[in-house]
DNA sequence: CGTCTATTTGAATGTACTCAAAAGCGGTGG
DNA sequence: CCACCGCTTTTGAGTACATTCAAATAGACG
């Protein structure tokens, strides 16, 4: 429970000295989240980005025909949020749910400015967020373009093992887009196939 | 034929000095492709991110069957690179096309790299960048799990209205993951609704 | 003008979905 | 500690949406 795992993950990108850690830890929330506790709720303003120490969230969509859409999983070491309504003050579109009981560290939008303003350091880390959200994002919308279900399927397996292992079958299948019960037969087929 | 155009585009995020503009100019390449001139082959290592002064381009994926997998479009005031073999100096997955004769300004990863050194506000300027291509492909994926073809459609229609004009309809299928067949069809119905 | 590609149209096919019901599993309270 | 409850997963049948293939038409470019 200290800042360690957090200050790792900054570090990977930037080095900061001992006045910006404690600039950048000062600026930080710890928050205690109880599995099923949503951390955000569609239409509420999304104050915060969120650093996962340990445990595990999910962030979905509510489509029109109230089918949940997983935008994404957060296990420990990640960071989570809508991202969206969170840089431009809207309100989210997006639930944030613990799925297991979780620690996280938030980071709200002010200070996250006030960071920037102060030590534009981290212009750079946030720099490297970004273009890695957005080439894993790329990367999602070509699979979706390119690959069956069953393919999708065996890429998660493989991609996110640490993942599969805490969430369950029903919210895979939302987040690769097929429902429940096609994704049940797709391992079905993979077993028979297997013996 | 001046860079009035992409300093307007940084200018948009960040404020430069002239001793900076003269820098971040000298470090670009002008470029002039001929309509179907391919700027980036796949395989090829992915040097430049590129900004469209005028003209229009798309870079898209062939998949394991020879289909085009459109990723992005690009028209005059947007970049467009295969993101992640530019930034990993990787080879390129993407191929990158002139869809009309275009002007282009082209900076190396090499440059960017010494542009980030030398004049560090240009860490916010990538950084806002790849925020807004991280929401937008974000939502891209959230549209694809979320809404019929037809919906999707539309809302590219009213989202791109430009890119409309300038594009085929093939490619705007293979965009938005439908067969061309399927989207003639698909707006014959639309037709139909309206008269 | 001729050629090449895009678009349209229709038929047959297939992939994935919906709906309904049974089976499995985990958590909770008695 | 066991029994029950609720949710997930499985299974199967019927259906819908979108694809593939083939052929005709229309448009664009040299």
């Amino acid at each position: 429970m200290n800042g360690e795992l957090i200050l790792r993950n900054v570090a990977n990108h930037i080095d900061l000295d001992a006045e910006e850690i404690t600039t950048f830890l000062s600026m930080l929330k710890w928050k205690q989240v109880k599995r099923k506790t949503l951390i955000l709720n569609s239409g509420e303003v999304c104050k915060y980005i969120s650093f996962v120490h340990s445990g595990v969230l999910r962030a979905f969509y509510l489509d029109n025909q109230g089918k949940q859409v997983t935008v994404m999983f957060a296990v420990n070491d990640w960071w989570i949020t809508d991202m969206y309504c969170f840089l431009n003050y809207k309100p989210a579109m997006m639930h944030i749910e613990a799925l297991t009981d979780s620690h996280i560290l938030q980071l709200s939008k002010k200070n996250l400015d006030r960071l920037l303003r102060t030590v534009p350091k981290f212009e750079k880390f946030f720099r490297i967020l970004m273009q890695n959200a957005y080439t894993r994002e790329q990367l999602r919308v070509i699979e979706r373009l390119s690959l069956s279900a069953e393919e999708r399927y065996n890429r998660f397996l493989s991609k996110y093992p640490h993942i599969v292992k805490v969430v369950t079958q029903k919210q895979i299948a939302s987040y690769l887009g097929v429902s429940p019960e096609h994704l049940s037969s797709l391992k079905k087929m993979k077993d028979l196939k297997i013996s």
